[in-house]
DNA sequence: GAATTAATTGAACGTTCGTTTTATTAACTG
DNA sequence: CAGTTAATAAAACGAACGTTCAATTAATTC
């Protein structure tokens, strides 16, 4: 046998990247055999190779383009939200739905990095400090507003990191809450941590007066 | 060569035990070979089998051995602190401290679950939750002394491991932050995810009493 | 419709895997 | 010091690994 009918580049190469995404995530870069992805998608093992150079490369592909897309869908949602508070809740509300919507990305880019090749690692550390800067950058204009209260922003971007993207960790689709509730959830936990005060404001004369800031009542 | 001179089975086994950790914790399981395993300890692959039958019983014994010594250390630290807050405040200080000074351990705990057969799987899972339940008796508590304010007890716990966790993943002990240090921000951070409301008490004739609850002020 | 290109198979490459077997020597026991 | 047990080495097992190669057929081009 040789090229069947109805073969497809195209079509060959998506079914691999979705059925190494999928057997990545449930079972590991290391242990997923190139065999075994092969019959996922339905050819020979060498078939793959007419895609990518090498094992290697296609985690890195995988983990890349997961993280350009991520990088892209949070620019283009920042736009949308103004003043700290909102952007702070935009981006827990965006980080929580992305990754949930998108478990074995996630997981493959959490579980993964040391899978990948040493200037490979570097390449995805540097796309990852980039997405988490853009939350540090948030706290920071909160702490400059007096906004947010924190008492050590690097260590409070981390705390907020872990504590959202955990949320995969356990959530499933059909608990008792959905993606929304959970991250409006996770808002108000990130509130919390964040020292945020409550702004009242008083629309006057078609202007925005704030006469805060106040205490969070609790 | 057979039997080497100085050989002692309770050295090889913890030799083995250490150099499997450092292994495992920094190249994985998967990508851990047993010869490898074998160089690091100086010994044949096959002396290995003399202390464990296989592969997949190292791990598991390695995942819970360091559970149950998790659940033994907070057990016996669990009994000093009385008071909700001081019981919350000590788990998040065991709980930063104890995974901060076992990094390998932790590490692998977290990463190799996906290696472990169903079995053994089930096993660890089940050690898990109960330390995770700790945490959520703690927080029960609190809410039912109003002492925390907490809108969905099951997600904030699970918030709070994942953030506390999450220190291992950036914390280095040659940092601006010692380690208890770190955890004191931490602390912090979780008496705010709590809403923990400031108990403010007066010494009254030898006894303590309650003046509060008050908004804590940020 | 011949020539070319794209897509794939099937077999094979050398290597490494986890594990077992057998032999051998060190340490301990009475 | 003879007998026994403990601890290891050395070699080998078959299976699986990532990858390559040559052959073959489908689809496209001119």
């Amino acid at each position: 046998m040789a090229r069947t009918t109805g073969s497809d580049g195209e079509k060959t190469r998506s079914a691999i990247d979705a059925a190494a995404k999928r057997l990545i995530a449930r079972i590991g870069y290391e242990a997923m055999s190139m065999r075994q992805l092969a019959e996922e998608v339905g050819v020979q093992s060498a078939a793959f190779y007419r895609y990518y150079p090498n094992k290697q490369e296609l985690l890195f592909s995988v983990m890349r383009d997961h993280m350009d897309r991520l990088l892209g869908a949070w620019k283009q949602e920042s736009g949308k939200a103004s003043g700290v508070r909102e952007r702070f809740a935009a981006f827990i509300r965006f980080h929580i739905q992305y990754h949930v919507e998108r478990r074995d990305d996630v997981h493959i880019a959490n579980m993964e990095l040391r899978s990948l090749s040493v200037d490979n690692l570097a390449t995805i550390v540097n796309l990852r400090s980039t997405y988490e800067s853009s939350l540090r950058d948030i706290l920071d204009d909160g702490v400059a507003t007096r906004e947010f209260d924190i008492a050590d922003i690097a260590l409070t971007t981390r705390a907020i990191i872990a504590m959202t993207t955990g949320v995969n960790v356990w959530f499933r689709a059909d608990d008792r809450l959905t993606a929304s509730e959970v991250a409006e959830n996770y808002v108000e936990l990130g509130l919390r941590l964040v020292g945020a005060k409550k702004i009242e404001t008083i629309e006057a004369g078609g202007r925005n007066v704030s006469v805060g800031p106040k205490i969070r009542s609790f």
